[in-house]
DNA sequence: GCCCCCTGTCTGGCTGGCTGCTGATTCTTG
DNA sequence: CAAGAATCAGCAGCCAGCCAGACAGGGGGC
């Protein structure tokens, strides 16, 4: 079930080879047979636990969070995609056909590509340049996850969301007149949902943060006044 | 710097078409220029922060931690990896030459062989099959890495215990007379710089599902009697 | 304009981190 | 093989940080 809207149609026109020399991921898979791009409002469903894995997507623009929802209601943030990050690798994964675990939902606006994971390997297996390219786009989501974890294991809850608000500097920061700001619309919830508090908690040290005059909040948008101070601040 | 101790020579012998055709990604790294097989002793150092990072290693047999060292002295665990997972994928990342930021130990003694990355690259280039093999291992790393942060994000430390020795479980499992027995030797020490804890709280933890008759420790081998039921008994 | 979601704050209660100590186990080394 | 060193396991007491639950005000979206 996908309930993204395509903005073209699929097609397995224009070149393959031309598009490897072009050299981005981007070209290349928007070549593939059964390919497309796809534009997805903020808040929809890009795929839900269940679903067949059977495509494979490459974020454009915007973020998407991968989320695990549990029975009693309870959901939580496995990571948050950023621009040119690749998802749904379970479909990579070798021979019989599995299902989505994760729910994929655009976190702002989304324009992503998407393949079925056949091409991709037919691709791949066409011109290994591709697969190179993949290898190294899986690198970096590998090194991005994993200073996720490192911020989780951080033990009081002041020092993970200072971790989390540089991890998100990095991935989506963008510069402002003074400081950095975080492009995405933060709710306190989802920020609890990322690193596993609460949203009370949240409310009450990002108001210390701001009363320190670390950082300011305008309409969910946070900026940070100086990452590096903030760094600091914590071991 | 590397402390491994070297089994066997480099060597480029061996016919890489061949080793393709074999199928393991442990054959044909074998047989690319540079690569080596290393016998690693428990406890010691596979990769230090700073050293440059130019191998690509698969962990054939045992485990390997990776982690970061604080300048508190404080030592977290960003992944405890198993056998036939990729690691040091720094190295394929474009460009430039960068350092290791993490610590790899040799957690149990290890068999494991690497290559440097710019062999990698030249055999991917010259077989697509290598970059699709090394794109469903990297795939698999980033669904256990994954597995670890909903294991982090969990909020009383109890399930995340539970969380993680199910992991556990599935990654260094063995069947036992009754139950699983994970075969690592854990300190408390080790669990607890692995799900953000301390020793204490996870001494009086496991002592718990020791006298609820969840598991038995014998010489710092944990053995889960029944994980379904453990899994069932926190949500 | 209405409504829902988000933010902010409070109280009470408990989990889990911190410190300090002791005995047990494992590793090292002569 | 045995002695010493080092790490590990277990226990207790104290206290802070965080969660649960509840409620009020406000702002944005439809």
């Amino acid at each position: 079930m996908s309930f993204s809207q395509t903005a073209s149609p699929s097609r397995s026109s224009g070149n393959v080879t031309d598009a490897i020399a072009g050299g981005t991921l981007t070209t290349i898979i928007r070549c593939l047979s059964g390919s497309s791009l796809d534009l997805v409002e903020r808040g929809k469903t890009i795929f839900l636990p269940g679903d067949p894995a059977e495509r494979v997507y490459l974020l454009r623009c915007g973020a998407v969070r991968l989320s695990r929802v549990y029975e009693s209601g309870e959901e939580i943030t496995v990571a948050l995609l950023r621009e040119n990050s690749l998802f749904g690798v379970l479909s990579l994964l070798t021979g019989h056909r599995s299902d989505r675990f994760y729910h994929a939902v655009a976190f702002t606006r989304v324009e992503m590509i998407s393949a079925p994971a056949t091409s991709v390997r037919q691709a791949i297996e066409g011109d290994a340049r591709v697969g190179l390219m993949m290898l190294q786009g899986l690198s970096s989501r590998v090194l991005q996850t994993e200073t996720m974890i490192e911020t989780l294991t951080h033990r009081d809850m002041s020092s993970r969301l200072v971790s989390f608000l540089l991890v998100l500097c990095r991935d989506f920061g963008v510069p402002a007149d003074q400081g950095i700001t975080i492009d995405l619309r933060l709710s306190h919830q989802a920020i609890a949902e990322a690193i596993g508090s609460t949203r009370v908690t949240i409310t009450r040290l990002l108001g210390d943060l701001r009363s320190e005059g670390m950082l300011r909040i305008d309409r969910k948008r946070i900026t940070i006044f100086d990452p590096v101070a903030l760094a600091r601040r914590f071991s």
